[in-house]
RNA sequence: GCGCCAGUAGCUCAAUGGAUAGAGCGUUGGUCUACGAAACCAAAGGCUGAAGGUUCGAAUCCUUCCUGGCGCACCA
């Protein structure tokens, strides 16, 4: 399936070579030609400012150079006229060519808007990672959500993905976990127990201490050793975790364990090659900037009293504000060194693009980690990130809930789609782009009507698929039905939304904006589809049989775009309501 | 104080440096003896937070300010 605005600016690129050849257009380098959609129909489909964009190195006025580009524009199928307007030149769609895409879309079939363009290439796609220490929230969730989409786009552009979850499973939030866990333990055995300051007060932690007391009793009574604690507690919240985002259609490829890097001593490897390029110190205090414009209070926070940590010189390697602690005066690695150790091994492992994608408060640590990999010799732009804002969950009356994990106050994700199903936790939690906060509207997503883009995007495949029902019952077929009856403005505006759908996936992973997917599919494919169903009727008794059988076709296809549409965004796309 | 992100219609948000800035919701007014009214049509609604700059062309890039979110741990 062809792209056009790829395909017109390779031709277009091919027009000024032609003409440069010519004579017509004197010699320079022909920088990369932008081509868009038209923002009107009566300037055609598509457009380029091209002549603008040469008019400087041309040296000539851009209506010159439209002249030359349409003079020596290569001629193909699906073009039917190319116009040149002010300095832009307009392209128009032929007709045939477009009413031969519904035979084409129906023919790809669930192979529609597929493309090869990075056949043989692997990508990653890292997202939620969050702690085995409780439910999953709704902030991880949108992290999720556009993650596990990317993946899906990645892969229909031909790459070869797997979707990982970094476990950490190893550090002090862990010991914490274990502590919470034991004195819930002997609480529900009846003995008086002091919760840890900092412990995580969620009620799960009482479920998982009835399950242990199930499994083993008291035996633990005695235990002075917090692992058993801690690693039953692990166990049990991956699993919980990992059936959560299932139900929102997020399956890993690969759960990767923070101790694997300590397992196989890669922290260590790492800290020792930073050493070596001179990007590390030990102090008992990060070494500052002269002028260093710091809030008072920061370092002390916590008096270090224990001697000596282990610095990374983030303001030398990347112009931080500070550099980075990498091993605690204790000698025990802060979570820094084995992240960085973790994206080495993600680029050892030969992924490009490793896209990570990152919650807007880990935007300083995933610096530092890009830095770090760069300076020990490799392509740091192979790693991508993309940050996604904070979500808010808001109820009809605008009040906001928000939570935390160690005060046990949240709405975890298992309560979310209970509310208001995957399909609509998937679409909100993707459907802005992730630049931008969301305010989830748990009453919007709930609805049941074209309020809800939800329910407007899957109606349209509804509708597609109820037709092709009622054909079936009234023995009407498309079989040999001829698509060039379609010449209604409204069946070809239609048709050339449907064909939009590989650009759209293109845009997307180029931009790692999966949002753009969300937003075509409701204001674009959608919102054209419904007037269209409504006006053009392939079954009343007023169309005749042939025409009833290539509008048929033109809903086939369309359903087809709408499944691929919604099985890309991870949605489910109902028969019927 | 410093850094990152955002500020676009009443609300929630789109918009590769390109033509007169677009949708949805809400509001107002219309459409049901037709494949689902869980739908459709129409109207009103804007000095793109402010001011400068770069450019043939700026919501978009640069500078400075204002407002909001998130960070600025030997927590993850």
């Amino acid at each position: 399936m062809i792209r056009i605005p790829l395909d017109l600016a390779q031709r277009l690129e091919q027009a000024v070579r032609d003409a440069q050849q010519a004579g017509d257009l004197p010699l320079f380098d022909i920088p990369p030609l932008k081509v868009t959609h038209a923002p009107k129909p009566e300037h055609g489909d598509y457009a380029t400012p091209a002549a603008m964009q040469l008019a400087k190195p041309a040296r000539l006025k851009p209506e010159e150079i439209v002249k030359a580009l349409i003079s020596h524009f290569p001629s193909t199928d699906y073009v039917e006229s190319v116009e040149g307007v002010g300095g832009f030149v307009n392209f128009r769609l032929s007709d045939a060519w477009l009413q031969r895409q519904v035979d084409a879309i129906i023919a790809a079939g669930d192979d529609f808007g597929r493309m090869d363009d990075f056949a043989g290439q692997r990508a990653q796609v890292e997202c939620v990672s969050a702690n085995p220490t409780g439910p999953i929230s709704v902030h991880r969730i949108r992290g999720g959500v556009i993650g596990d989409t990317l993946a899906r786009l990645l892969r229909s552009m031909g790459y070869t993905v797997d979707m990982e979850y970094y476990y950490n499973d190893a550090g002090r939030q862990m010991d914490i976990l274990g502590q919470s866990l034991r004195a819930r333990y002997l609480e529900r055995l009846g003995l008086p127990v002091e919760f840890p300051a900092e412990g995580y007060q969620g009620h799960y932690i009482y479920d998982l201490a009835d399950e242990l007391i199930a499994a083993q009793g008291n035996a633990l009574i005695e235990e002075e050793d917090i692992k058993p604690f801690k690693d039953f507690a692990c166990a049990r919240i991956s699993e919980m975790q990992k059936a959560s985002l299932a139900r929102v259609g997020i399956l890993f490829d690969n759960y990767f364990s923070e101790q694997s890097v300590y397992a196989n001593g890669a922290v260590w490897q790492v800290l020792d090659q930073l050493r070596e390029k001179g990007l590390v110190y030990e102090a008992l205090h990060p070494e500052k900037d002269e002028d260093a414009d710091e809030r008072p209070d920061a370092e002390d926070l916590e008096a270090v009293a224990s001697g000596s940590a282990t610095w990374l010189r983030s303001r030398q390697l990347r112009g931080a504000q500070k550099d980075c602690a990498l091993v605690k005066s204790s000698g025990e690695p802060t979570y820094r060194l084995p992240d960085i150790a973790y994206h080495v091994s993600k680029l050892d492992r030969g992924y490009d693009p490793a896209v990570n994608i990152l919650g807007a408060d880990h935007i300083e640590q995933f610096k530092d980690v890009k830095a770090a990999a760069g300076a020990l010799g490799y392509d740091a732009e192979r790693i991508q990130v993309v940050i996604h804002q904070f979500v808010t969950l808001v109820n009809s009356e605008g009040e906001r809930e928000s939570g935390s994990t160690k005060k046990g106050v949240f709405v975890a994700l298992d309560d979310l789609v209970d509310d208001v199903g995957m399909d609509a936790v998937r679409y909100f939690m993707l459907a802005r782009s992730a630049d931008s906060r969301i305010d989830f509207d748990i009453d919007l997503a709930r609805k049941k009507s074209n309020e809800n883009p939800v329910y407007y995007i899957q109606n349209a495949h509804v509708r597609c698929a109820s037709i092709a029902r009622v054909a079936a019952e009234r023995g009407v077929s498309m079989e040999d039905a001829d698509v060039h009856l379609l010449t209604d403005p409204r069946e070809l505006a239609l048709i050339r939304k449907l064909i939009e759908l590989p650009e759209i996936v293109e845009q997307a992973v180029r931009d790692l904006a999966p949002h753009k997917l969300a937003f075509w599919a409701h204001e674009e494919l959608a919102r054209l589809f419904h007037p269209t169903y409504e006006d053009i009727r392939a079954l009343h008794s007023d169309v005749p049989v042939e025409l009833a059988g290539s509008r048929l076709k033109l809903y086939a296809a369309a359903k087809i775009v709408l499944a691929r549409t919604l099985s890309l965004m991870g949605m489910s796309a109902p028969e019927q309501m």
